[in-house]
RNA sequence: GGACUGGUAGUUCAGUUUGGUUAGAAUGCCGGCCUGUCACGCCGGAGGUCGCGGGUUCGAGUCCCGUCCAGUCCGCCA
């Protein structure tokens, strides 16, 4: 036997109490008459104590052996501490140590196993399985763990099942690059890993299964992000008979239940903000609702008093920071240099300060009269002390450009409190999406997604106008899922294909099969599909879904660990029958 | 595909702007001392291909060119 308690649960009330703790020593101190080690296991640290008057020499001689990192067993008797710590949950209590197994050693860890450890990230990856012996990683996989439970719970009490679909499917040209798998049995054909599960969702609702969810690993080889992983985990939902309001007041009330458990937060029933609406207000597609700062457009204060570059600009749009009048040159300069960045690429930067007396400092001064700038603070609604910053410039850029400025200063202003959940719904999404480059529509989100109904017969006038029955959950500027009703109609999705540019034996050989299925009684249905990790993250308050995943892969999509990707044998090419050759890439 | 930041002791970093004696600090590691530590303390010691390759120079961690690796972002991600 290893053990008879946790490195985590011995209080005072065991006093006197023989165990036996197994775990990692963590740390060692060693005061000559007295020795100390820190155990630790998953549950927690518990203090070993040896003391040099009455501890036979073979023992100590032992002890002396050790190092950080190696596993042993102690048995000894509860004691209670000369010293308490408060800090930790076994402060009250050591073990004297009567006997000791050294099961393992260990090498001296290449960064030190603590919870603010000195590794870089790149020897954390390597050594992942140490990293993970770190208590705020633990404590992440943890909240992982509650939150995947919670979320079992709750959709089956809501009546779905948990069904699993395949992971070697068909790839598909649609959306993502896919990964793809050689067939041995298959001589020269390749299955795809799923994007999502969608197409098969869509099939169990045809074939009656009513609610269907999973967790579900799904793979998309494009270039990574903090925020995403090549591999990463889906909860996967979709339902028959359902409306829209159906499918959102079901994940509304997933998400409420899942703040109230796992945050013990309550939130207030979502907002529903129309696509059109949040681009207007806050230049995003998944507004960050925490702080206000929203976009005020000024075209008709600003224009026509010989300013050229706003002149000739077709959206003059501002935010007003709160408070912000006394910032000063330096700051402003900075906030110049942040939205000329490339990755903001804002040509320049108008500010205006509502001083506190009522008067107005602009940079554009030589323009604009006090009543001008009056005006503006009137349209943005400025108070006297604070701080309008204006970009100008083509529609979509400029509220692309401006809504990163205003989460920059959200940042600073500290608006962005990573323990407000502000959620909400951005529904009535475009249905397509043009593209310059292939002279194409695309599906905005994919081609089964539904129009509205009375959008449909734009479809052939005017399809970029077509709206969508489309929604994204957003939490706290984070996209956390999307989802739609989808088609269910076989002439409906052929319309929908041919306007996506597919010829009819196109979309019959790519989703053949899900057509020939909508001629067998397919029931109306929708879903939606959350990104787990970054929900995961989200209620762990952090913004990188790396450190939430057990053994993720750095920004090229190595596993820095197991050292993959690799090359594979000859003699695994030789059964694929496949020849690896590198094609040059041409200039 | 692109932009930016970084790579110096086991580890985290300083030193690079302005080239110049033996490349430093902290921490970790090793040895010694210490009876209430818990980031223990004190004394001593070991530890370096300054990512790699080339160039400029009397002389390069420092300047130039190339390259590799890591990270953040843009493009991309229905």
């Amino acid at each position: 036997m290893f053990r008879t308690h946790t490195c985590g649960e011995l209080r005072s009330d065991h006093i006197n109490t023989e165990v036996k703790l197994s775990g990692w020593v963590q740390r060692i101190r060693d005061k000559g008459a007295l020795v100390w080690i820190d155990l630790r296991d998953r549950y927690g640290i518990t203090q070993l104590l040896f003391k040099e008057e009455d501890t036979p020499a073979e023992l100590l001689e032992k002890v002396r052996k050790l190092g950080r990192e190696f596993v042993i067993t102690a048995t000894g008797t509860v004691i209670e501490r000369e010293s308490k710590n408060p800090n930790i949950p076994t402060g009250e209590i050591e073990i004297k140590v009567t006997q000791l197994d050294i099961l393992n050693t260990s090498e001296v860890p290449p960064f030190t196993i603590e919870d603010n450890t000195d590794g870089g990230e790149e020897l954390r990856m390597k050594y992942r399985y140490l990293d993970l012996r770190r208590t705020p990683l633990r404590k992440n996989l943890e909240l992982r763990h509650r939150i995947a439970i919670a979320v079992r719970n709750y959709l089956d009490q809501q009546g779905f099942f948990e069904i699993e679909t395949p992971y070697l499917i068909k790839s598909t040209p649609e959306g993502a690059r896919d990964f793809v798998v050689p067939s041995r049995m298959n001589e020269g054909e390749f299955y795809a890993l799923p994007q999502s599960p969608q197409t098969f969702k869509q099939l169990l609702m045809i074939a009656g299964y009513d609610k269907y969810y999973q967790l579900v690993k799904c793979f998309r080889d494009e270039d990574l992000r903090a925020d995403r992983q090549p591999e990463f985990t889906q909860i996967d939902c979709e339902m028959a008979f359902v409306e829209q309001d159906d499918v959102l007041s079901t994940f509304e009330g997933m998400t409420k239940h899942l703040l109230k458990n796992i945050r013990n937060a309550e939130v207030d029933d979502f907002q529903r903000m129309p696509y059109d609406e949040a681009m207007k207000r806050f230049g995003s597609d998944k507004p960050d609702i925490r702080f206000g700062m929203e976009f005020a457009e000024l075209n008709d204060v600003a224009k026509g008093k010989g300013f050229n570059v706003f002149d000739s600009a077709e959206l003059v749009v501002g935010i007003c920071v709160p408070g912000c009048a006394e910032y000063s040159r330096k700051q402003l300069d900075e906030l110049t240099d942040f939205v000329k960045k490339p990755q903001v690429g804002a040509k320049g930067l108008v500010y205006v300060k509502c001083n506190t007396d009522g008067s107005f400092k602009s940079s554009v001064d030589k323009f604009y009269s006090q009543d001008d700038l009056k005006a503006w603070s009137e349209a943005a609604s400025a108070d006297a002390g604070d701080l309008l910053l204006v970009l100008s410039g083509e529609t979509d850029a400029v509220r692309k450009q401006l809504c990163e400025l205003r989460l920059e200063m959200g940042k600073r202003l500290g608006m962005r409190d990573t323990n407000v959940f502000k959620p909400l719904w951005v529904v009535d999404f475009p249905l397509l999406e043009w593209d310059e480059e292939t002279k194409r529509f695309y599906a905005m989100h994919h081609p089964f997604t539904s129009p509205k109904q009375e959008d449909i017969e734009l479809l052939e006038s005017d399809p970029g106008k077509v709206r969508a029955n489309a929604y994204d959950l957003v939490i706290n500027g984070v996209e956390i899922g999307g989802g739609s009703i989808r088609i269910h109609n076989k002439e409906l999705q052929k319309k929908m294909f041919s306007v996506l540019g597919f010829t009819d034996e196109e979309a019959q050989a790519q989703f053949g099969f899900l057509m020939n299925a909508f001629e067998y009684g397919a029931p109306p249905h929708g879903g939606i599909a959350l990104g787990f990790d970054r929900l995961v993250a989200l209620f762990g308050g952090q913004d990188s879904i790396r450190d939430f995943i057990a053994f993720p892969k750095n920004n090229a999509g190595r596993d820095m660990m197991i050292d993959s990707p690799s090359p594979i044998a000859d003699d695994q090419l030789e059964e694929l029958n496949l020849k690896v050759e590198i094609r040059k890439k041409e200039d």
